[in-house]
DNA sequence: CCGACCGTTTGATGTAGGTCAAGTTTTTGA
DNA sequence: TCAAAAACTTGACCTACATCAAACGGTCGG
């Protein structure tokens, strides 16, 4: 998320997946690229990936949203990992992963084969670098969400979730109008993100519509009316944050 | 913690730090990190970096425990890494953390300054190599503790904490016999690492003392009685882990 | 050797959020 | 187009853990 150098290539197709893998490329790795990747389809609710499997392939978010999560013998699940577009799959040096990695909604991942893709991130060290940048970009984002989990409550996890969304997905139109912000979750995955029950989060929800801080269009799209209370609401220190 | 490969070599002097930076280096990297190394000492309590701060060095921890910990405006504070003897302070690309990393007990550290051991990277691939597994490494931990900040119970939680120091600390003595096994944090740091209060870290551990699990020597020694019971207190799936 | 202090334990009580149980709305699919 | 299923909301109740309060060692400085 930070970093977020745009290069002035134009990217022939997928422009969001080159982003993801190496924001500073020049046209012949992207070709390069181009001629590796693969798309692959999944239907909202299926498996991308089992935990303890071998990851054949890495893969870039395209469309869609896909989580990570970890379940215990008893049933009980967490998410650990959430996957927008531009999200990249896959670590360096990792093969196999332990958690389930899931189609929250319907899918579609640009997909690089393991072993020649490995072959490219040696051949070219800056996309390798890119790799570690989004790495440690995640390993920070799982250390703001343990203290989500630790130690917020109920209403702050909530205000955290929302502003994070409001943060992923704002920009500006041309004509000054803001577009309707859509929550990229079921309430059911929101709980799984958060920690809590659906019935929380749904109160919860409730009552950021009834203090005026949302209004909603339907059960998923929403504007935000107050987005200082929002933010006064999650518990943060307010030192900003870059907007991406 | 994974690929605990011990090379043959005889290290002068600090032989955790070097096992730690690289698992595999031969005798002339070894020398050059020697004369890099700078050793610094603190308190228990002291403050190692703030959050914000520069990361003018990176370190091995040779001795005592450290914690990275995140706190709320209103004071609330959750711990988000905890390091032992062995483990690195300092990611790859990352000058500035967003947490504050305390001495929980003495420490020594095995500072590197920062340029040097930048260029050191640069020019030795494979130790850069090992910098990057210690962060997936630390990826993965994070993403454990995630499932139990956000849906284990408190008794598993201590459960699982004092079922982590075991496996930190299990080694056989030549003789058989067990040593005495320490909890490396107050109770309040252990409140800290599991999102609890420390009335219930004393409540819980009360319990496992009771129900026969542990027998404590003292507040912070103590031995396992039913490693079994423990593990299945925990919750997790019991596909074991390997020992280290 | 003593008193102040800190870390810990223990008990009594309060409450945020979980659980259980209906409803209501939206989506699906035949 | 309509019925069945899934997703969401709402209410009543319950419990695990937090909070508040007090007492109990250890340890450290004088």
């Amino acid at each position: 998320m930070k970093n977020n150098v745009i290069s002035g290539v134009k990217c022939t197709d997928c422009p969001i997946q080159h982003r993801a893998v190496c924001s500073r490329c020049d046209h012949a790795e992207l070709m390069l690229l181009e001629s590796m990747k693969k798309y692959r389809s999944f239907k909202a609710g299926e498996a991308i990936f089992w935990r303890g499997d071998d990851l054949t392939y890495v893969a870039s978010v395209i469309e869609g949203v896909a989580t990570l999560e970890k379940t215990m013998e008893d049933g009980r699940t967490q998410m650990v990992g959430l996957l927008l577009p531009s999200d990249f799959i896959g670590h360096p040096g990792r093969t196999r992963i332990d958690f389930d990695v899931t189609a929250a909604s319907d899918v579609v991942l640009c997909c690089f084969d393991r072993a020649p893709f490995d072959q490219l991130l040696k051949d070219v060290p800056h996309i390798s670098q890119r790799m570690i940048e989004l790495a440690m970009d995640e390993l920070d984002a799982a250390r703001d969400w343990m203290l989500l989990l630790g130690r917020k409550t109920a209403g702050e996890k909530i205000a955290t979730f929302v502003e994070m969304v409001v943060r992923r997905q704002h920009f500006d139109r041309k004509d000054g109008m803001r577009p309707d912000l859509v929550l990229p979750l079921s309430r059911g995955d929101i709980a799984n993100y958060l920690g809590l029950t659906v019935e929380t989060v749904s109160r919860q929800i409730g009552k950021l519509k009834s203090d005026g801080i949302l209004e909603f269009i339907d059960k998923r799209r929403f504007r935000v009316i107050d987005l200082e209370r929002l933010q006064q609401a999650t518990g943060d220190d307010d030192d900003g944050g870059v907007i991406v």
